[in-house]
DNA sequence: CTACCTGGTCACCGAAGGGAACTTCAACGA
DNA sequence: TCGTTGAAGTTCCCTTCGGTGACCAGGTAG
């Protein structure tokens, strides 16, 4: 009742690349919240665990180690244990992890260019509308 | 490749900008799995609220209209009352909203790219951990 | 010994998000 | 005329997610 059956008009949307769900998935995994915060901040050097909580105070450790996990499974971080017998760990960013950084850089960099112009529009749709 | 470790000062460390809490609220706002969907679909050409909703089949509703809130918000989506007897809307980007396409296109080319190693990675991070 | 550090895990809980029904208004069809 | 369909949502319910704080195991400093 939803979804029409019509295959002939199904690659309507055609654009210039084939997206697909799970690069959506990759994006979702990698570009939320606190992923972009550790990246952004293992980008610089290799952090410990409660280092990586000092640099990013609002962060919860159960919260962070949800994030290492997963950017560690999805090939962005690498989790390497320094010492043993005080046990000791230390996350580091991978090359590939590293292509990423350029991107956040840019997205960074996109957020601080245009919040004015979106400051504005708050403004405009809270205030008006 | 990290830059020279800075031991005089234990602060907070400055990289290049100055990236405020602020910044990455907007981009919690912006770059959300169905903002991504609605502001590449809405690259394309302006849509009505159910041509967005065939366009992406995975989104509810409810979901839509939330990102779609959200988007008019933060002025990257524009609502455009069409006809009032049959109520019809349209949704188009805006000039602000434009800005991010690049940004968007980058995402998905890095994602399609690196795709392959991160599947890869998994594939280790699942099996053989 | 006690206290505190590291690197976590666990149980609880409120908010966010999805599913599906319902709504309103207008048009179409027989 | 009544029923159905379509547009553009809204509302309710329920599950899941993410945050909070407690706790734990092992080391070590006082």
């Amino acid at each position: 009742m939803v979804d029409t059956p019509d295959p002939a008009s199904a690659q309507e949307q055609t654009t210039t690349v084939q997206v697909t769900p799970t690069q959506r998935e990759l994006l979702d995994e990698v570009l939320d919240k606190w992923s972009l915060h550790v990246l952004d901040t293992l980008c610089e050097r290799p952090r410990r665990f409660n280092e990586l909580r000092r640099a990013i105070p609002v962060v919860t450790q159960k919260s962070l180690t949800a994030t290492l996990r997963r950017l560690e499974r999805n090939g962005m971080v690498e989790r390497v244990v320094i010492s043993d017998r005080p046990v000791a760990v230390e996350y580091r960013i991978t090359a590939l992890g590293d292509t990423l950084q350029d991107l956040i850089d840019a997205l960074l960099g996109w957020s601080g260019e245009h919040l004015p112009a979106v400051e504005d529009a708050r403004a405009r749709f809270d205030g008006e509308d």
